[in-house]
DNA sequence: TCTCATTTGTTCGTATGTATC
DNA sequence: AGATACATACGAACAAATGAG
């Protein structure tokens, strides 16, 4: 999935399978997204990594993140910017 | 408050206005100094460049660091050399 | 109330690659 | 050659919030 040779830098690498997920209603509104430690398992990333492919998904409107819960898929997913 | 043109590097501009703080008791002693990722985003440098300029304060006898805490004013500042 | 596991938040330590001066 | 500076990435430690029991 990740690949760490790519010129696109991993943390974005991975919020875009992540949007890709939300988009495609694999992950739909109110879901939880995986947490960190499963990120962090499944895709081979440090824990930091997968942080800030989260801020990434928040930052486009994708993602709402609840300390000591997780982070969800917001209800209503903005147009592709 | 950083001049990117100046001769003096960042690092050291930094480690001086931050000198300036503990001096004039705007950081007593004790007390936290801003961590890296604040400074970052204060002074718009990168991580490296602000842990460059708190190292050159732990040299100057002026703070001391803890790992997953921050870095400190020391209780006794020494006068400038 | 207390404890425990889970989860996110914050912070410093280190390394690599690239670019610039 | 060397110093400076930025971005990315992994590691580690410490902290706080949540929920289950």
């Amino acid at each position: 999935m990740i690949d760490p040779y790519a010129a696109v830098p991993r943390y974005i690498q991975l919020a875009n399978i992540l949007e890709d997920e939300i988009r495609s209603r694999r992950l739909p509104a109110g879901r939880a997204l995986p947490s960190e430690a499963t990120l962090q398992q499944r895709y081979g990333l440090a824990r930091q990594t997968c942080r800030k492919a989260v801020a990434v998904l928040r930052d486009r409107g994708l993602a709402i993140t609840v300390r000591g819960l997780g982070s969800f898929v917001v209800e209503k997913v903005p147009p592709r910017s």
